[in-house]
DNA sequence: TGTACATCAGTGAACGCGCGTTCACTGATGTAC
DNA sequence: TGTACATCAGTGAACGCGCGTTCACTGATGTAC
């Protein structure tokens, strides 16, 4: 894991923003392989990337901020990823099922960074002040409040309460998305049968 | 939270195997306290206790034998406090909602230890050869299984799968017990409905 | 076109720290006679 | 009842390690004249 990389080649006058783009991309590799927010240290980043430990301080003013950088670009993933595949569909109950698997598949494929995503909450959220700033994520709750809403309103759900409902398929989705990659030898129902109920019937989607 | 506590009186003959007890509960405060297991250092744990560090190796092989400890008795815990919850009731709904709400109430009063237990898996399952063993938590998640069924064989569930509904329910109530801890400022809807959706509609229950 | 120089991108050595683990040990406790 | 002694429950010092961070530095790059 902690294999020394060959030294990367020193960047030209002007560019040494660049580096700090490979430190968040070296962070975010680590914490896709162990899983452990603790295993990105300043030494390890700086080894992955191939330059000294010192040369991170010019882009961050210490290890924390890494980490915070590498959340809130995995945040915007995210969100960049359930906004584009929502946008691929139109009927409402297509939108829901998209952005809903758009959810799971983000988890899928990268578990490690999706656990710590949350455990953290986005942009450092635990230690904001509580009530001072809304939480950064609450807009892309928002999409499924409207996307239950849609459904709804098209008279394709039952739902008299969409931000209820929403609530209960958000944890129902997380839960599954965390479980799912955490006990794979669970024997697991086949994955179309556990996404229709959290995802359509806890949105009151009608068959 | 790394405060010297004042050292242990050493114990009398033959009672050695106390202090064991006393490691496991030193660990398990720590993680409840840090909710970190990378903090539930072997020297963080000793002197909790009191002790030398040392001494440690006299009851544990080494560090990770106590974190193994550690979360199977907190597994124990679990099952205890469910299968109490459950006993309590004779009508299958009522069981239903006993167990679930056990299940969350454990999550909520030991939220750290709760996310610890299913990050590494009971009993270390994550380091298990797959398929050799069942995971230890199968039994209960049998229990939700037959909890469910009971509830269909006594007319009151139209659950017609009890083993996908039943993870279905497991997964939601898994990602609500630790969204509702990571994430307190997020404008929850009062607990029981949220509740209601994920332990009762899920599992199909009649109102 | 040539050269002095400021700036930029990054380095190497060092610091103090807490860690897991090992080793040889100590001193109180109970027991055999 | 008294005493020698084995055992038990721990200790203190030390090891090598990787960590975050600091400091003074270096050498290539571009620019002003």
């Amino acid at each position: 894991v902690n294999i020394c990389e060959a030294p990367r080649p020193r960047n030209r006058r002007g560019e040494g923003s660049k580096l700090r783009a490979d430190i968040v991309a070296a962070a975010t590799a680590i914490l896709d392989e162990t899983g452990n927010e603790d295993a990105v240290t300043l030494r390890a980043v700086a080894r992955r990337v191939g330059i000294s430990a010192p040369s991170i301080y010019a882009h961050f003013p210490d290890r924390e901020a890494i980490l915070v950088a590498v959340l809130e670009q995995a945040f915007e993933d995210l969100i960049d990823a359930l906004t584009e595949a929502i946008d691929t569909e139109t009927d409402p109950v297509a939108r829901l099922r998209a952005g809903c698997g758009a959810y799971l598949n983000f988890a899928e494929r990268r578990p490690e960074r999706y656990r710590v995503l949350f455990q953290r909450g986005p942009t450092g959220e635990r230690s904001s002040s509580p009530g001072e700033k809304p939480p950064a994520g609450l807009d892309a709750f928002n999409i499924l409040v409207g996307g239950i809403q849609a459904c709804a309103d098209a008279g394709r759900s039952t739902s008299t309460d969409a931000f209820a409902d929403a609530t209960a398929v958000w944890v129902a989705l997380h839960g599954y998305a965390l479980l799912r990659a955490e006990l794979p030898t669970f024997p697991w129902p086949p994955s179309e049968q556990v996404f229709d109920r959290i995802a359509l019937q806890l949105a009151g989607v009608t068959s």
